[in-house]
DNA sequence: GAGCCGATATTCT
DNA sequence: GAATATCGGCTCC
């Protein structure tokens, strides 16, 4: 896993669809199998690393499989996976996912029953993510954030949703068609 | 369903 | 001062 996030983000975006994605958080474990994606690279106008190096994007530049977590609008976490070998800003916002582990943890979390994991906002609130856990290692299996692979999804790609740069680059990654979970989820539509 | 709007940390002009 | 990798509540169909 940690060999194949050594490389840009958008040549990997497609390849993180169905990896599992779990947290441990006040010994409450959640999960989801990731359904949506987008990339950023150092060279790409619409990252927060274009710019060089800041305070809130430092983990950005860590080792391929850090966890960078920001203040998306004053309000929302949103929560990436870095690419790249260390020094090199590349990651993938994860937008999206199908809940496999902790419904009842999420739904007590966000405080409602439906929209739990539709979105990079709902998916941070849902599996616990903060800005505390900004920099660890989710490759590690003792960390609270952890990312394992998972079957392979028909996947597409589309431009990415909310920037207002590079909007040509069909970077968004979303999985295709029905993703299979151990329980119906008739509130998750 | 679509469209407007307010919440507000961090960065940029 | 303005913009932003968002969301939820509201209105009006």
């Amino acid at each position: 896993m940690r060999g194949l996030l050594t490389r840009p983000a958008p040549e990997v975006g497609h390849a993180i669809l169905g990896s599992v994605l779990s947290t441990t958080i006040d010994r409450e474990t959640t999960a989801v199998i990731i359904t949506e994606v987008e990339a950023y690279t150092s060279d790409d106008p619409a990252s927060h690393s274009f710019r060089g190096r800041t305070d809130r994007n430092a983990s950005m530049f860590g080792a391929p499989g850090t966890l960078y977590v920001y203040r998306s609008y004053g309000i929302h976490w949103c929560m990436n996976v870095t690419t790249s070998p260390e020094g090199e800003a590349s990651a993938l916002l994860l937008r999206a996912g199908t809940p496999v582990v902790g419904r009842d943890v999420m739904m007590r979390r966000r405080g409602r029953g439906d929209h739990l994991t539709d979105g990079p906002g709902k998916l941070a609130q849902s599996l616990g993510v903060t800005g505390a856990l900004d920099g660890v290692d989710i490759l590690d299996e003792h960390s609270p954030v952890r990312l394992e692979r998972g079957a392979p999804l028909p996947w597409e790609t589309t431009p990415r949703i909310g920037i207002s740069r590079a909007v040509d680059k069909p970077w968004r990654f979303v999985a295709t068609g029905e993703v299979s979970s151990p329980r119906p989820a008739p509130e998750q539509r």
